[in-house]
DNA sequence: TCAATAATTTAGAATGATTTTAAAAAAGAA
DNA sequence: TTCTTTTTTAAAATCATTCTAAATTATTGA
């Protein structure tokens, strides 16, 4: 018997995202959500598609990519000036950065608790906490 | 009778650097830090630098933020990718980011505590921690 | 003071990431 | 099938930043 999960299928998120599960999307979709969570540049998510023998151009993934995060499939993390990175876990967390390695990595649960928040400017409300904790070797 | 406060002139942060005072490194320095804290990208600041009548080209602007950032006088603030923004402010603090008009606010001194920080991964050490909150109009 | 030397500045070219354009291909509707 | 809309794509364009190589400026040390 099959346990009922959400979006165990790529062709199911997209569906549910009101996208076309065109050949691309889909490969795509794969390569992003079917090994647990990811944080990935489109450059590199290219080079994984065409290594894969995916055939799909550099502009559709930035397309893609951008597409899933309108969407809410993904989410961008801003770690350094310059490099986009993508998440496929858009829910609220919270991330290790290796300077080094450029290597993006979550911080498990609960682990980063932010004790108190700042008063916030008038007439401005709060959007999204992100907090990276830098890394290095040794 | 003058109080003795450290870089009170532009031209003693520089010689404490090691950096000649040239003129468009001085004129920089004055923008820099002159009236308290900014946070600025190099655009920002050449435009600045031209509109008050300093003759500085683009690079010398991106040339003199990385020196001054290698030299601890600024640190670079990562927000959104595709652009650097430069802090006056080197010592460690947290900042509000309006995703609306791009500005960069710092978060006033302790209103940001992190009350748990996470296990760091095998041989690695904490560099840096950054928190940014998000905030938009209304 | 003055040339020799070293550091700095600069215009313009180059790079790298990302977006745009406009046309071809694919997908969905009828 | 056709018709219509969406998607994909190659190539060009854009934007931030860095590099190059030559010109300028600052420092050194007779
Ligand atoms: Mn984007
Ligand atoms: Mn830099
Ligand atoms: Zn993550
Ligand atoms: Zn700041």
């Amino acid at each position: 018997m099959k346990t009922i999960r959400p979006f165990t299928h790529a062709v199911d998120r997209l569906n549910a995202a009101g996208l076309r599960p065109t050949r691309q999307r889909l490969a795509l979709a794969r390569l992003l959500f079917e090994d647990g969570n990811r944080h990935i540049t489109a450059e590199q998510l290219h080079r994984e598609a065409t290594e894969g023998g995916v055939k799909v151009s550099l502009a559709t993934v930035y397309n893609t990519l951008n597409q899933f995060t309108e969407v809410g499939l993904l989410r961008e993390v801003a770690v350094e000036a310059g490099r986009a990175y993508f998440d496929t876990n858009a829910t609220a967390h919270h991330h290790f950065f290796n300077d080094d390695t450029g290597e993006l990595l979550d911080i498990p649960g609960d682990s980063v608790v932010l004790s108190s928040l700042p008063d916030v400017p008038e007439n401005m409300v709060i959007g999204a906490i992100d907090v990276v904790v830098h890394i290095r070797n040794k």
